[in-house]
DNA sequence: ATCAATTGCGTTATGCTATAACGTGTGCAA
DNA sequence: TTGCACACGTTATAGCATAACGCAATTGAT
């Protein structure tokens, strides 16, 4: 799936994600759009769910938060699974693609007759700035 | 880390998950165990700290529940990163281990001077029961 | 023995995350 | 023009997690 045009919500959201350090949880996404008139979190929500789906932007679910994906242009979707370094001291983000990783990943669940829909892999802990 | 004596709460937590068909979140544990005098989510949560300490529990982060750990009387921490593949039909989860995978994400994680603290893998999709 | 530190526990209140359900407007194709 | 799909706005609610207080029991050092 490529990203068509982008609404209005849409595009101010993932604009605020882009500009953003760090990952953002989407009441702070919402916080930043209140002065563009937003003001309920479905807002945020709906124009997330669809920025996932188009593959510019990625959940981090083991902080609750959405980042924008670190490769613009490209479909994130047909990198295979996606892992994610998380400093939990900056809130830096690292992006990581590996077919190994995938391939072991993907043999067991074949192995186990499981058909793979989502898959995530987040590593939490220091960054090479913040372990000083 | 291996598990002490569990207190009460803990044992009851414990228990609960123990007998659960598969991962429930803090507040169904609460929910079954108002007969033995729960009244408030911390009760849970607290106790789940513990055992997740102690190893003996997992957390799914994507899905917000809990789950006791697949291997009883060994201690999860000591092998490595665990791969936990949850039905989204039938909420069944399957956990892995392997070498492999932790060797190439701890390899990646070295190479970015990354220093890592706890990681999360969940594939979510359909167990071959439910896909039928 | 006594004191201090630690740990677990109970309670109330609160905060954060996410979605349900309703209605509106717009564009487009049959 | 009618019906459909989609984005949007709003209110309300559901679901997940922790802060802050105080009490009781345990332990271990002095």
């Amino acid at each position: 799936m490529n990203a068509p045009q982008l609404t209005r919500n849409q595009a101010l959201v993932f604009d605020v994600l882009e500009k953003a350090e760090g990952p953002l949880s989407a009441y702070t996404i919402l916080d930043k759009l209140r002065d563009q008139g937003f003001r309920a979190p479905l807002q945020v929500y709906r124009a997330l769910d669809k920025l996932l789906e188009y593959g510019v932007v990625h959940r981090l679910e083991s902080i609750n938060s959405f980042v924008a994906c670190a490769h613009p242009g490209e479909d994130c979707h047909s990198h295979g699974i996606v892992a994610f370094a998380i400093c939990e001291s900056c809130g830096q983000v690292i992006e990581f693609h590996d077919h190994e990783v995938d391939h072991r990943l993907m043999g067991w669940v074949r192995s186990q007759k499981f058909k793979p829909a989502k898959t995530t892999i987040e590593i939490r802990g220091t960054c090479e700035a913040c372990a000083a």
